[in-house]
RNA sequence: GGAGAGGUGACCGAGUGGUUGAAGGUGCAGCACUGGAAAUGCUGUGUGCGUCUCGCGCGUACCGAGGGUUCGAAUCCCUCCCUCUCCGCCA
């Protein structure tokens, strides 16, 4: 949610943003719509204002208790009228996107994301790289077969060694965060309507989301809704912040509108698992977070060994509720290219806004929290493993950080 | 799942139809007292929205949420949500 106030004061602002993004939204409309709402809110306030004067007089002159009655009327007329031109101003605002940082690059899809680092070598084999999914029915470690028999195409298993590699990955990860001053959770994987509008996934992302049947719950997208919306309707102490938080937990998306797209191996699935990281903060630092959560992402891969490069988010790339993104991509020999495992946004006060999470620092000074969401590894993180420290013969080198928690240094048939 | 109790400001806790935005207490802040502190005393201490001659004024809303009754509701009625206790079931 973008702050009321601007679409007021600078309408022209709010439109620029919409045409860069691409978002075809009244501005014009939406404005005067306000305009007709602050105008009826003076004229009911003035009424209530009325009334409540009219309400000590009762007490003891029935006259008045007449002129009330009338008067009762006049305001429920008005206040339904307000309540529905109210309805349609918030509507309208839910669906503006947030502002965006100067730095992110114009253009329309992933193919347009600027690339700003990389790290690594990109492995040479003397034989031809098999992907992660080759590689994991060689290994039987990924059984996608009995996903789909079990659940559906789209849902796979992690067994035996690979499993192992999974959890160690995560167990690992999370070891790494709360090294750096993240709180560990466990969240739940369900969340309600309000949950998910408060951190953007809806409306914008409403055909990704699993909803559960007779029920106001969803499956969560990622563990970013329940711990950004943890604080939600909260005032924070501002000498507190940041909070870092951590969690483990799958992720379900419907990936609707996807099919065809990156279908081989678990790339693209409607279950994954993910570790994440959430920060709130102070808006002044949260470029700076933004910065900390990907030194940690930078971090990760690299003791992990995994070549990669950053790219910096294309407008036509960022969901609406993202202000600046940074996608890592890891090299993934066997697919023959970069792709996707990680990426890391500042939604400045989009998310807080919506939820109500706020922040005193005791003298005067309040305001929205800014939140960043970043990841830190997914499963791909383990595909992209798999394919860069591959053998001839299809076995699978882990990497030493790893070690102490698979308990084994290759995966073996 | 069955039975009961309850949801009031940072916290505890009064308040069952009319200056109650809300007593009292705790906490917190400032001042006084002190060599300093404790204790004590005094003063102050919610948030959102709107408005403005931006004075931190004025108006409005908020006592779990939403509706209703009434001239008027924290106080009465209805629905929902949540919490707690006991029983049952259960990883």
């Amino acid at each position: 949610m973008i702050d009321i106030k601007i679409l007021r004061t600078d309408p022209e602002r709010v439109k620029a943003n919409c045409a860069r993004r691409g978002t075809d939204i009244d501005i014009d409309a939406l404005f005067e719509l306000d305009k007709s709402y602050l105008q009826l809110l003076q004229d009911v306030e003035g009424i209530r204002a009325q009334r409540n004067e009219l309400a000590d007089e009762c007490k003891n002159n029935p006259d008045a208790r007449e002129q009330m009655k009338t008067l009762k009327q006049e305001l429920s007329a008005k206040e339904q009228q307000l309540g529905e031109i109210k309805a349609k101003v918030e509507e309208g605002l839910a669906w503006l996107p947030n502002f965006l940082d100067d730095s992110v690059p114009d253009g329309h899809g992933d193919e347009d994301n600027f690339q700003i680092a990389t790290w690594g070598e990109m492995p040479t084999f003397d034989f031809e790289a098999r992907d992660h999914q080759a590689l994991g029915e060689q290994l039987d470690i990924i059984d996608t077969k009995r996903g789909a028999k079990v659940a559906q195409s789209g849902f796979y298993y992690w067994k035996g060694q690979g499993a192992q590699l999974a959890a160690a990955l995560f167990f690992w990860t999370q070891q790494e965060l709360i090294k750096r001053g993240f709180t560990l959770f466990f969240s739940p994987c369900a969340a309600k309507q309000q949950t998910l509008f408060g951190t953007g996934y809806l409306p914008f992302f409403a055909d990704q989301t699993y909803n559960l049947e007779s029920e106001d719950l969803s499956l969560i997208g990622t563990s970013e809704q329940t711990l950004v919306a943890y604080h939600s309707d909260e005032t924070l102490t501002a000498a507190e912040l940041p909070y870092c938080y951590t969690a483990f937990t799958p992720c379900f998306r419907t990936e609707a509108g996807s099919y065809g797209k990156e279908t081989r191996g678990i790339f693209r699935v409607h279950q994954f698992h993910k570790v994440e990281q959430i920060v709130f903060c102070m808006p002044d630092e949260s470029p700076k977070y933004h910065q900390m959560c990907q030194d940690n992402e930078q971090a990760l891969m690299e003791l992990l060994g995994l070549p990669y490069r950053v790219v910096n988010v294309c407008v036509g790339d960022m969901g609406a509720p993202g202000y600046k993104k940074f996608d890592i991509e890891a090299w993934f020999p066997g697919h023959g290219g970069y792709r996707e495992v990680t990426s890391n946004t500042n939604l400045t006060d989009f998310q807080s806004r919506r939820l109500g999470i706020r922040y005193n620092d005791g003298g005067g000074g309040k305001g929205f929290v800014h939140t960043i969401s970043a990841t830190a590894v997914t499963d791909r993180v383990a595909c992209a493993i798999m394919e860069n420290f591959q053998d001839a013969d299809g076995c699978v080198t882990v990497p030493e950080v790893l070690r102490p928690y698979t308990g084994f240094d290759r995966l073996t048939p």
